[in-house]
DNA sequence: CCGATTGCCTAATCTGGGTTAGTGTTTCCT
DNA sequence: AGGAAACACTAACCCAGATTAGGCAATCGG
């Protein structure tokens, strides 16, 4: 189970260190999170549904969630993922209602906090704030991006343009090795993020692979040429707001 | 010019207290935001682009605004539309560069709000930043129901949706009487939010009109039948989080 | 061990919606 | 008043991508 073996809140401190430096103090409080239970998820099952009032905040460490929304006739679309290291629900303090819902895409672990137990880290360490809005603030650059990437992206420039995401994402908190990533999804999956059929998104990776940009397999995906992708993406790494203030 | 005579912080202090309820004291520190200067844009013209690192923040006051982002070629999405009462770029204290551009739909008016002065605002009434981020939080929801419309929804289900989501936030702000609101901008605006060519989002106006959903000329958006409309878009209105906790 | 499930892939068909190329109307500018 | 934009709308063409209907390989459960 390659995908389970990150853990704990290392992938957190490595993402929110990309924002602003944190120090020995820092992790030390951080590391109180991980006192709370540990939840393990399933592949294909719900961690919480639309409708739902949260009262924990999760904290993803190992495998691959997403927040999805659905229609009444069963039409699916994924507006996000989650990888190791990402809030789930940071808003709950503010809004009392799931707007949508987040499901566990392969199996899933994570730590339920206690808003509570989450203020008291706040307390100790009251800058880390700017860095959880800050992940909260990145998120919905994401949205945007998403929202450019389906409204006016040919199906091709947007599974470049999310591959060339994931890559950065996943390096960001550790789990990308040179060009190769473990990408523990399936195809399914792929179509509902982009609001294609399977077939389609099938037809796209097969042109990827035809054209060298890509190689997968065995859920592993290889960037061949990743200075070509950025480029067929149209790939401005802005709106990961991964600079240093 | 109608869409200009609305003005001030009333939209706002409406918006707001959709969220939690908002004494005179409250009214009278968010008057504060209202002593800077008060600024005026052409339609078509840009308000910030994308790079830019905003020093502001912006409130509008009257007419309308998006947020947009576009790519090398020239390919434009509208992420989203501000509406009066709307703040443009509370991340300013996160984010330190715009990954969008935002841009004057009609002729506009907005309060340019200097950090330090919001800061003395919350200063005064703290409990205030809740509602702020509850606006944050809301303009988040709405962008994910946005992916939904565009990658699952047909486009007259879009655009249905989108009319009934702006009589709800009209409504909110004191600018749609009885079932008809002033639609001030054109049908290219509503193309580029929707992802869909002009051409096809007019075909599917005449189709809204047919059928007798709506009534639309002279920039007035007139609803025939909401129940129908809400019915056809499959709309939830959770995502707008105006229920009072 | 075998049957069932899940995921990947292909081929054939068909239609939704983009593209292009117009016309007519209103508003704005000087 | 007269010309130029900006905007709304229509028609004809056609292709990208959805839909449907499979087959094949790998994994899982009993």
């Amino acid at each position: 189970m390659p995908t389970l073996t990150a853990a704990g809140i290392e992938p957190l401190f490595r993402l929110l260190s990309r924002y602003m430096p944190l120090d020995e103090e820092d992790r030390e409080a951080l590391s109180a999170l991980e006192t709370g239970p540990i939840c393990t998820r399933d592949a294909r099952t719900d961690i919480a549904r639309e409708g739902e009032n949260p009262t924990v905040i999760r904290l993803l460490v190992s495998g691959w969630a997403c927040r999805y929304k659905d229609l009444p006739d069963g039409r699916r679309q994924i507006v996000g993922f989650f990888l190791p290291g990402d809030f789930c629900d940071l808003n709950i303090y503010i809004l009392s209602e799931l707007d949508h819902s987040i499901g566990a895409l392969t199996q899933a672990r994570f730590y339920e906090i206690q808003p509570q137990q989450f203020q008291e880290v706040i307390d100790q360490r009251p800058h880390l704030i700017r860095a959880l809005l800050w992940h909260e603030m990145v998120s919905a650059g994401i949205q945007r991006e998403w929202l450019l990437s389906i409204g006016q992206r040919s199906p091709l420039e947007r599974l470049s343009h999310l591959f060339v995401e994931l890559y950065y994402r996943l390096r960001a908190v550790g789990l990308a090795t040179g060009m190769s990533f473990d990408l523990p999804i399936t195809q399914n999956h792929l179509a509902e993020a982009n609001g294609l059929s399977v077939v389609h998104l099938n037809r796209t990776l097969q042109e990827m692979r035809r054209e060298e940009l890509i190689e997968l397999s065995d859920r592993q995906l290889r960037i061949n040429d990743i200075e070509r992708l950025k480029q067929i993406a149209m790939f401005n790494s802005n709106y990961l707001h991964f600079n240093r203030q």
